[in-house]
DNA sequence: ATTTGCATTGAAAACGATTACATAACCACT
DNA sequence: AGTGGTTATGTAATCGTTTTCAATGCAAAT
């Protein structure tokens, strides 16, 4: 009796600890064949009494798929990739919950990178993609990847976010760049500024635009203006901030093409002992967390993050029904934010 | 000569266009066998004229391995899930960029999951990492799944992160919540503050244990504290706060447990005007980009993020060498940034 | 009564790699 | 010359699924 009982135990035991059940496994104890429960598990056509009965199996075995069997046969692998400069940028940040939250709900796995705005990397990662063999891939591209993306190649649809390609070669979402930096000079001409400059990043066309967005608004108004292009950094901002605030005749307006390059303005402007909006006035895209309770309040063009992820997501699931399709362009509209940055002098 | 011509870019186009080549024609074009190109991949023993033209044969048919196949076969999945509550959260942000640095630089990929502080959603997602077959897990768990988690049964090591689960129970890095919130009280008695109260998250073992390191400090001084639990996000913090700062005998100082409860507070005194130090000092976790632009800069404890991740990342590989050790905490240290929200009074 | 068609089911062939095992070649010792 | 031990290579089994294809049973139509 009482070894019984330890062998009972023992058994038990054994069957717990047992490598994880295969397919094969389930078939055997539900009596049936290994494809009736692979049909049950993909909702095939299977009789109710079999589908029950492969179910109990499946919680009595505690068997769990195999993904990479499955991606192997079925090849889908149920997988994207999203790659970014750095993730800690707010900006990607939120595009990114925003890009998972879209694929968990329809079943897929996200993959992120990281590149560091380097081309050596962004290359590198997609050619990890492709022996990951995934579905799709949204792309933040530098300056220098967005100009020989070759989707075809690359076996798999792209789509880019904040910054574009040549047109027509992949699918974009983007913010409408020239008109988010024109609202922001307008609103500072309306403020009673005059003398405007601004940092823009180097190695996006997303600084291109905006800055040209910039000029654009200046010649309207027949002003000048003075735009300087960095690595978008806080750090290469405040250095070029400081030095710049050191030169005569400096401007009383600055714009900021994105968080970081704000957020490096703003430490300058500490560390100088510039007063915002008195000495002078700041103006900047991503209308981050922070950006209210940070001085008097910065003013900002809030872009849409979250929806700019779910549609990159949408747009990718949409090509992948429909390969042959030219590609599209989504522009969408950023929103002024104005704080106490910009107060009228 | 004109149709020759034709027909030899047919041809190429032909190769190129191709389903991606798979390891049996590598070998064809290279004159071997699978297993030598193989071999050739993982850098095992082939001589050095074969290892030549196998190589060239990878790059002349643009061989790109099949990850999937791969892992199947090796039963090495190279990859690990990293599990936390909202990677929007900079704190996890920091901590995720830090991981994945490390996991790419031992050629692994990283699965991010968010599970917004929900249980329920815990336990999919650690169900997803067993079928993805990871060789291991990084977790930010909340309080319940901190109490029932069974690496052994999951399948594969898991480190812990920012919060820790019963002793011996699984390897975790944390900081010394304890320690830190303490230094932050005895700071705020020496300049000057008496009656201290907090706000902290209540899904986790973090909030539960600044709030400890408050009350013994406190009690060290015989003074009393008034510490409050909530749900770690901003909003609920700045609900809390605007109710909290209407009763009457409110306190003098506010501990954060957090940074988003942090940034909720700041919104909250904003909106209700009490100025910062002079009404009431504030100072709180997470030394975020922003803490030292808002108001007159904020008194927090820097975690030392990049450090964790690293850690973490360290950690889930020596435990892959031995299974069998027993299960390690390690303890890091915060340092404490003294800025203007805690000037003395 | 025979045929046609449909819905279920199972057996076996993929998917594309790694790896266990067998073989062959070579060198160094008896 | 024969034996033992490396080392490089190839053959074939294997990883755990999905999917193709053929077989079966049964109802409806001829």
């Amino acid at each position: 009796m009482g070894l019984s009982l330890v062998q009972h135990l023992g058994n038990i035991n054994e069957n717990d600890c047992k490598m994880t059940a295969r397919i094969k496994d389930v078939a055997l104890a539900a009596g049936v064949s290994v494809a009736t429960v692979s049909r049950v598990l993909s909702n095939g056509p299977v009789s109710e009494e079999l589908r029950r009965k492969v179910l109990a199996a499946v919680e009595a075995t505690g068997y769990l798929p195999n993904l990479s069997a499955r991606r192997l046969r079925s090849r889908h692998s149920h997988t994207i990739g999203l790659i970014v400069s750095d993730i800690r940028n707010p900006f990607f940040t939120a595009v990114s919950r925003a890009v998972e939250d879209a694929a968990y709900e329809v079943g897929m796995r996200v993959i992120l990178c990281n590149t560091d705005e380097n081309p050596d990397k962004e290359a590198l990662y997609l050619r990890l993609m492709q022996e990951e063999r995934v579905t799709g891939v949204i792309l933040a591209p530098t300056g220098a990847t967005a100009q020989q993306l070759d989707p075809v190649a690359l076996g798999f649809p792209v789509v880019l976010i904040d910054r574009a390609a040549l047109p027509g070669q992949a699918d974009a979402v983007v913010l409408d760049n020239a008109d988010a930096a024109s609202m922001l000079v307008e609103h500072l001409l309306q403020q009673g500024y005059r003398r405007i400059g601004g940092l823009f990043g180097k190695t996006s066309t997303t600084g291109a635009e905006r800055c040209a967005g910039m000029e654009a608004a200046l010649r309207k108004h027949d002003l000048p203006g003075d735009a300087r292009f960095i690595l978008p950094t806080p750090e290469a901002a405040e250095l070029a901030l400081l030095s710049w605030l050191a030169e005569e005749n400096r401007p009383d307006a600055l714009l900021a093409s994105n968080g970081l390059i704000l957020l490096g303005m703003l430490r300058a402007a500490r560390r100088a002992g510039i007063r915002i909006p008195e000495d002078i006035a700041i103006a900047g895209f991503d209308n981050d967390n922070w950006t209210e309770l940070a001085g008097p309040g910065l003013t900002v063009i809030e872009q849409p993050v979250y929806d700019i992820g779910r549609t990159a997501m949408r747009m990718l699931l949409e090509r992948l029904d429909d390969t042959g399709r030219s590609a599209r362009k989504v522009v969408l509209s950023g929103r002024l934010v104005v704080r106490g940055s910009t107060a009228s002098r």
